[in-house]
DNA sequence: ATGGTCGGCAACCGA
């Protein structure tokens, strides 16, 4: 089983960078954050005709989540909250049993502001939908734009960023409550090396030529996943191409039988 | 070298 997770930044806007990259990698799954796109103007055609079904969650120009999947979905969850109708930031399905959420945290601005504060309520949030309906021993996937990395490593400029939003202690705290539920962030699991990152600024001039990025997206796994892990790994050549997202394709395989 | 990001969407906001 194959999954991948890709911050779009519009995906309209990235429509051949997606499908080429579903043509050559052919992934069971495929998350998809800041689709930037209403429900009423998604475009399904696109993974339709690439044999692929697709479920989304989309407002108008900002946010917008979106799963698509080579298999069925089921039980398909299109918001965290009953009462948050405006925020398209979650998506939750089963696919071939397995759990998958994806999910675009608020990248939170700066600390003291009230978009802090939002982002780690809406963690906090999250973290209580988690524990409410699912236990690490179940097979639970969760994966997308996590805006914040946990580790010096995991940026280009750890002291200078100390503190500041994306690499903050209240933030990373709030992703270790997840990998304490039981969360394995796998893509460390297999790479020990600092300077994997899956995001690069546009404001910063040529910052991916110079690997001056963010290990902000994720893909984690409860243990009975993660014990089958075979391959996981950030493809890069998207990032590369013309008119690039801000983000790339963060990749993983499990070796599970029902795929 | 007198410049220096994108996307959405229509003036700036968000990242």
């Amino acid at each position: 089983m194959k999954i991948a997770t890709f911050n779009a930044n519009s995906i309209r806007s990235r429509d051949k960078i997606i499908s080429d990259w579903i043509r050559a990698e052919q992934p069971d799954i495929l998350c998809l954050q800041e689709t930037k796109v209403q429900d009423k103007d998604f475009p399904v055609k696109g993974f339709t005709d690439l044999g692929y079904k697709v479920i989304f969650r989309g407002q108008k120009a900002y946010n917008g989540v979106a799963i698509a999947s080579r298999h069925p979905f089921s039980d398909v969850r299109l918001n965290l909250k009953d009462t948050e109708e405006g925020q398209a930031r979650f998506v939750s399905a089963i696919i071939d049993d397995v759990n998958v959420i994806n999910a675009y945290v608020p990248q939170g601005f700066a600390p003291g502001t009230d978009k802090f504060r939002y982002k780690l309520e809406w963690l906090q949030d999250l973290l209580a939908h988690i524990d409410r309906n699912y236990n690490n021993a179940m097979p639970v996937i969760m994966t997308g734009d996590f805006n914040v990395a946990l580790e010096p490593i995991d940026l280009y400029d750890p002291e200078g960023m100390k503190g500041e939003v994306g690499f903050h202690p209240d933030e990373q705290d709030m992703i270790r409550r997840f990998m304490d539920w039981g969360f394995i962030d796998i893509f460390r699991v297999h790479h020990k090396e600092g300077g994997q990152y899956t995001f690069w600024d546009y404001r910063i001039p040529n910052g991916f030529k110079r690997n001056m990025g963010w290990r902000i997206d994720y893909i984690f796994a409860t243990k009975p996943l993660a014990d089958k892990l075979t391959r996981v790994w950030i493809d890069k050549e998207p990032r590369a191409r013309e008119k690039p997202s801000d983000h790339t394709f963060l990749v993983a395989e499990f070796d599970v039988g029902q795929f």
